[in-house]
DNA sequence: TGAAATTTGTGCGTATGTATT
DNA sequence: GAATACATACGCACAAATTTC
């Protein structure tokens, strides 16, 4: 299960970014699939909505998900 | 009235949730009925939808609830 | 038929306060 | 002091499922 590591010096939103993103990567998250939603990914993590919302917006950054407004936060197709 | 004790240091989600957990429990919203919905929700509280989704989720946490979209937030029977 | 109303699901942006580093 | 994170709350917009007319 993923868990952040409180005592990494690693920040606990880039810690969510990189678990996504294998998810991601891995295939377990597939192009066209919505990430798991925000109130899911409290559970999952521990965080606090701000930290998730950071760890995805690490992801659209760098291109690999876009939100859709009212429906979630889709991973793109690679390029 | 319910209303929300905003001197409190139970969270209004919490006090939220004691209600309904106790209209519940005293029979008042029996299995199978729906609670309010989260419009009448926010009349009888004041308070804001997020408060009252979080409210829903501890019932729903502690399985006193199930929520089925488009009809609303039905109690479960006792087990 | 289908359109509207109702209700929950999801996310955005913002705000306040606390605590830690 | 600044950055980060947690916890909570407000208000809003749009999506989707269901019910009603």
């Amino acid at each position: 299960m993923p868990a952040i590591d409180r005592e990494s010096p690693v920040p606990p939103y880039i810690q969510v970014a990189n678990d996504l993103r294998a998810r991601i990567e891995s295939g377990e998250i597939p192009p066209g699939r919505a990430l798991p939603s925000l109130v899911k990914l409290e559970d999952e993590f521990g965080a606090a909505r701000d930290t998730l919302r950071k760890a995805v917006q690490v992801l659209k950054d760098e291109g690999r998900v876009q939100t859709v407004r009212g429906m979630g936060v889709f991973v793109l197709p690679l390029e």
